[in-house]
DNA sequence: TTTATTTGACCTAT
DNA sequence: ATAGGTCAAATAAA
């Protein structure tokens, strides 16, 4: 496997840089259900980013340096408990991949396929594929449907097999496999990418995936023993809670680098909303140029409320992680 | 009834 | 020959 892309920090660097994304990370959660509520939502909203863009310049800046230490952000992220997420590799994108190859041969009945040799692995050189690490191997906040699941050897873990929803509306060709790397809790999922998405599909509004109860439920394991045939269960519960999740249609395709994530984690969750880009840049320059090319103010013409209006969620009742921030909600709302 | 998941079989790359 | 990726019928859930 040609290592092409690894994001490399010393633990001092890497603190600093969690830090920062931490910091606004909260800032963010804290402040996004204001802004439903605000009576000059833009103003706040203004503050709010240059908060945002102050830090993730800091945590950018610092992630960009050379680094000095050679234990690998994907080794630390297996080691610990950490849900940092880090992308291992992205490959060249192929002139044909296998994803597109199926419809082509999708024949019923036994004698299927009848073209020989166009299916690749995963695994090949010219196969477009990125890995990520991470315990919320569900939290991407596109829609995928599974059509598989393998013992793979070697492991005490199956794999599951998933591709984009919306493959035969849109001709989506978006693949991605799971599977769970260890036993901690919460356990480290290894999430392989392949190709990207083309449908433009809905992203995610994540309510249960990310709540940290929620994960606790589905990996601690309720006999006190070990597991052994269990293993899979946290997985495949996982995936049946993401069906509960709320959808939202997806932003315009030059926001998207921009997380549209309405995360209710407490937690650091490091969002791979977009893939990697196929270039030799590094994943975090491309992140930092897009940015850079989208003002605050062009992406705050579609305010949350705009948004929350247009798309079905529940003003009435929406939700707030934290309690405080529901007193807050009701107080504004008493005022009206 | 529709849609999604499960799972054994099929198929290909190694 | 075998491991891994995908298909599609059966099944479950909404």
């Amino acid at each position: 496997m040609a290592v092409t892309e690894s994001v490399c920090l010393s633990d001092e660097q890497q603190a600093v840089a969690v830090r920062e994304v931490a910091q606004v990370y909260e800032l963010i959660k804290t402040q996004q259900p204001l802004l439903l509520v605000h009576q000059q939502p833009q103003q706040l909203a203004h503050g709010l980013l240059n908060h945002a863009m102050r830090a993730l310049n800091v945590a950018l800046s610092v992630m960009n340096q050379p680094h000095a230490s050679s234990s690998s952000a994907a080794a630390a992220a297996a080691g610990h408990h950490f849900p940092v997420m880090t992308m291992i590799k992205a490959e060249s994108t192929p002139a044909n991949s296998p994803a597109a190859d199926v419809s082509d041969n999708h024949v019923a009945g036994k004698a299927r396929r009848s073209s020989p040799a166009k299916r690749r692995r995963i695994n090949c050189e010219d196969k477009s594929s990125w890995v990520y690490h991470t315990v919320v191997p569900h939290e991407d906040g596109y829609q995928w449907r599974k059509y598989g699941e393998k013992k793979i050897q070697g492991t005490h873990f199956t794999r599951s097999y998933f591709r984009c929803t919306y493959r035969d509306d849109r001709g989506c060709q978006a693949t991605k496999q799971i599977q769970q790397e260890d036993k901690n809790d919460p356990p480290m999922f290894q999430v392989t990418y392949s190709n990207e998405h083309t449908c433009t599909t809905t992203r995610l509004i994540n309510n249960t995936n990310n709540n940290p109860a929620a994960l606790h439920s589905l990996t601690a394991n309720p006999n006190g023993h070990p597991d052994d045939d269990s293993d899979d269960t946290i997985l495949t519960k996982m995936i049946k809670q993401e069906q509960q999740a709320a959808w939202l249609p997806s932003p315009p395709p030059d926001l998207t680098t921009i997380s549209n994530n309405f995360d209710e984690t407490p937690g650091l969750l490091v969002s791979q909303e977009v893939p990697p880009c196929s270039s030799n840049s590094s994943a975090i320059s491309h992140y930092a140029d897009e940015f850079d090319h989208h003002q605050m103010g062009q992406q705050l013409e579609t305010t949350v409320m705009e948004e929350a209006l247009g798309l079905g969620a529940d003003l009435d009742y929406p939700y707030f992680y934290d309690p405080n921030l529901l007193l807050i909600y009701e107080n504004l709302m008493n005022c009206y």
